[in-house]
DNA sequence: CGGACAAGCTGA
DNA sequence: CAGCTTGTCCGG
């Protein structure tokens, strides 16, 4: 027995998915731990990488290389298995994890124990305190304009937290709120060591990685966010690896939205939703104008609703989503948009046909709901709105894109712009949805899910209804009955949850079955021979090359990919 | 990833 | 057959 030990290394080299094992020198022994960010030799070159596992002595006489150097301490061991997790789930690699696991900055010395006793915090409403008060999955729906401060306070008394936020403009902003009532919260990634001696952790979506000293619970806040999705492979989703991490810790998982995911309800143990009074207080008054007699093109864009609205005295937001090619047909005689067959997406004209390419749904050019054959086509852009607003409102109007600066947009009453201007608006008074049918009928799986999670954002800017500042969202749309509007007008984000579900249901897609989108070279040879299994349906390829499987699950699909690489 | 080495192609 | 490109393998 020398006292060298075996570490098993994870290399940080994009290419090699691959571990090695080097030997601890005996100088290193008590700096070397599970996490470690080390270097060593490879192939004859310095590389770095991650400890992932530490053993006794050799068993064989095979000479191993020593590790090199300690460059810093790293992600504990509860991470590693989170993150091997996590890289089967979503068929990645390891090392693009443990990335995102590690220090922003490398530490060498492992930090002292937290100095002095666990802070005293204050009280927390009992309602809110219940979220925390067992393990397993429980989503929490809170009106737009209600506080989450609660949520991170009581996440905090529980002991050493993990909180992950949409945005690291809010993980900053509820991490000072919550210093400033005594309690101790770091920033994760940047203030890596002060976690692991103890205290929670707030992040935006890599926060839910963070090493704490010992776990006590896990808070998400605005679960349904699309930025809590990784865009990068794997693309990890936070709210699902909150969920996991939560399990193997035995402690409570805690979702919070406005309006939660079918995929957070689907892996909730409980559901916790205020009155409805209480709920309907939290968002604002939402009017639907109704747009399928009005002109298309010129004037369709603007609604009486919409004239008195910009000629008040109240701050006006205007959303005019332009992603895509805005090509959408409508009925000439009844104003219908042109849809496939189910009412979900819309359909285009292809050599004098209407297509859907996805499903390959196809009919003549005539209307599904009254068979008339006179279509008009719908053209929309923000430039030109503008300028038309402005007119109508006899002001200038501002046209908000993702370059303007902050500045420039408050400096109008009244703004125009694509979804952006919701991510960089302070307050408005209202928020017009100029047309909202290219969301709520886009092409993907989740459109309805992603025009909902835009209304709410619509409607935590201007507030909820009561009071002298009543927050107004105003939605013009051509599909005045889709089940996202119902929801919006109701303020019951309940009753679309479970419409979405069974949509979701019916046509097999998640949570009620996964989904792995498969593309590049190489993307038929590693599909077509999945043909002939029965665990998973290969559906294309589209016309783009792309594929997709179907399981019935994460977990069988996961275990299929890992199989076939 | 990046080096080593083998196999395949080209031109004189 | 040297000289070059392209492909495959492998690292502790």
């Amino acid at each position: 027995m020398t006292g060298e030990r075996i570490a098993r290394i994870v290399p940080d080299v994009s290419g090699i998915d691959k571990e090695f094992d080097y030997l601890v020198p005996v100088s290193m022994a008590d700096t070397v731990g599970i996490g470690s960010l080390v270097r060593v030799e490879l192939n004859n070159r310095r590389i770095g990488g991650w400890v992932v596992e530490l053993d006794a002595a050799a068993p064989e006489g095979l000479s191993l290389r020593p590790v090199a150097k300690i460059s810093s301490i790293g992600p504990s061991g509860e991470i590693i298995d989170l993150a091997r997790w996590a890289a089967h789930r979503w068929a990645g690699r390891l090392a693009s994890i443990l990335r995102t696991a590690s220090p922003e900055r490398m530490t060498v010395d492992r930090p002292a124990a937290a100095i002095g006793p666990d802070p005293v915090l204050p009280e927390v409403d009992p309602n809110v305190a219940e979220a925390f008060d067992q393990p397993g999955v429980t989503v929490v729906r809170v009106p737009p304009a209600g506080d989450l401060a609660p949520y991170v306070l009581a996440a905090a008394r529980t002991g050493d937290a993990v909180i992950v936020a949409p945005s690291l403009a809010d993980a900053r902003y509820h991490g000072a709120t919550l210093r400033r009532a005594g309690g101790r919260i770091h920033l994760a990634g940047r203030d890596f060591a002060s976690g692991v001696a103890g205290g929670s952790m707030i992040g935006a979506r890599s926060g839910v990685w963070a090493t704490v000293r010992s776990l006590s619970a896990v808070l998400v806040l605005d679960e349904h966010d699309e930025s809590l999705q990784e865009e990068r492979n794997p693309t990890w989703h936070a709210r699902d690896v909150a969920i996991e991490r939560a399990r193997r810790a035995g402690v409570p998982c805690v979702l919070v939205s406005p309006v939660p995911s079918v995929a957070a309800l689907a892996a909730a143990d409980r559901v916790i939703v205020p009155s409805r009074a209480e709920e309907r207080r939290g968002w604002p008054t939402v009017r639907i104008a109704d747009r399928r007699r009005a002109e298309p093109g010129r004037g369709g864009l603007f609604s009486p609703e919409l004239v008195d609205l910009v000629r008040s005295d109240r701050r006006v937001v205007c959303v005019l989503n332009r992603k895509g090619r805005a090509r959408m047909l409508a009925c000439a005689s009844c104003g219908e948009l042109v849809r496939t067959l189910d009412g979900e997406h819309l359909m285009v004209e292809v050599d004098g046909r209407l297509v859907h390419p996805p499903s390959g749904e196809e009919r003549p050019l005539v209307c599904a709901v009254c068979a008339g054959t006179s279509l008009k086509r719908l053209t929309l852009g923000v430039g030109r709105a503008a300028e038309e607003l402005a007119a109508l409102a006899g002001e200038a109007v501002g046209d908000v894109t993702a370059e303007t600066p902050i500045e420039e947009i408050d400096r109008h009453r009244i703004v125009v712009g694509t979804e952006a201007v919701l991510h960089r608006t302070v307050r408005a008074d209202a928020v017009v949805f100029l047309d909202i049918d290219q969301e709520l009928l886009a092409a993907r799986y989740r459109a309805a899910e992603q025009a909902m999670a835009l209304i709410a954002r619509a409607a935590r800017l201007v507030g909820g209804r009561q009071g002298p500042a009543a927050g107004q969202l105003l939605v013009q749309t051509r599909s005045p009955q889709h089940r996202v509007l119902r929801a919006a007008v109701l303020a019951d984000p309940g009753r679309f949850a479970a419409d979405e579900a069974a949509v979701r249901a019916e046509a097999r897609l998640p949570p009620t079955t996964a989904l792995a989108e498969i593309s590049g070279t190489g993307a038929g040879e590693m599909v077509e021979p999945l043909r002939l299994r029965i665990d998973v349906d290969v559906i294309g390829p589209r016309d783009d090359g792309r594929y997709l499987l179907r399981a019935a699950g994460a977990d069988e699909l996961a275990d299929v990919l890992a199989t076939t690489r």
